[in-house]
DNA sequence: CAGGATCCTGTACGATACTG
DNA sequence: CAGTATCGTACAGGATCCTG
């Protein structure tokens, strides 16, 4: 920390160091797929796609891939008819439960207090 | 955890209990702006800007103005000529201060993996 | 079943002015 | 200085249909 020359511009990325691992783990998507993959273990596409109901197979496989290339999923392809594939959590995907908890113990702690602020915000702003 | 009816279909908030703190800390342009904000202490709009070098002032002041309503930011104005304003973080944002090294320890320990993990699947994707 | 292909739309964001 | 206003665009994501 604060390994920056003063006065210097900073690109996105670089303005902060926890970008990179930002991007990763909290971009659209990954937090209900690595939650639904680390509370039901191992499971095939359409269970996925059940449970996070919203979402549209097309997303769903792309964020898969995504998930898949950085090493936080593993995806099993059985040649069978008809095809079976069963996505589950990495090793390294697993490694992400504690800062997931401490997530989780940030919003049952504070969660209540920014909703509150919001209120406070918007009966100013009428 | 794991208070969900089996075969439930969720939401994507309700698909994942950190949903929606993941929505108020990690969306786009926040953590730079919260972690500029920490390093540097409380700064005028143009400081931010220029730290923040990619960022166009419009931006900027969405967030800003999320980030104020949620009560992570405090904003003073001071109505002097020319004017001032102020940023810094208030103690609700500071509260995510163990949050965000718990992330730069796991990217510490981890991005390097993701990073060799792309690499393999690039390599046997060509 | 697990997705790929295609088309379409919303909106988040950038660029470029302009004001109190 | 600290923004707002306006315009234009790129891309994420939805809807739908199709296939090994």
């Amino acid at each position: 920390m604060g390994n920056v020359k003063s006065g210097e511009a900073l690109d996105p990325g670089l303005a902060c160091p926890i970008a990179p691992v930002v991007d990763i783990v909290f971009s659209r998507w990954t937090t209900p797929i690595l939650w639904t993959l680390h509370e039901y273990g191992r499971q095939r596409f359409v269970e996925l796609q059940r449970r996070i109901a919203s979402i549209t197979p097309k997303v769903l496989t792309q964020r898969l891939r995504q998930l898949e290339r950085d090493g936080l999923v593993v995806r099993t392809y059985h040649p069978e008819v008809p095809p079976r594939v069963e996505y589950e959590i990495s090793e390294l995907g697993r490694s992400l439960a504690p800062l997931f908890a401490t997530l989780a113990e940030w919003s049952a702690v504070n969660l209540e207090k920014v909703e509150r602020s919001r209120r406070a915000y918007d009966d100013g702003e009428t």
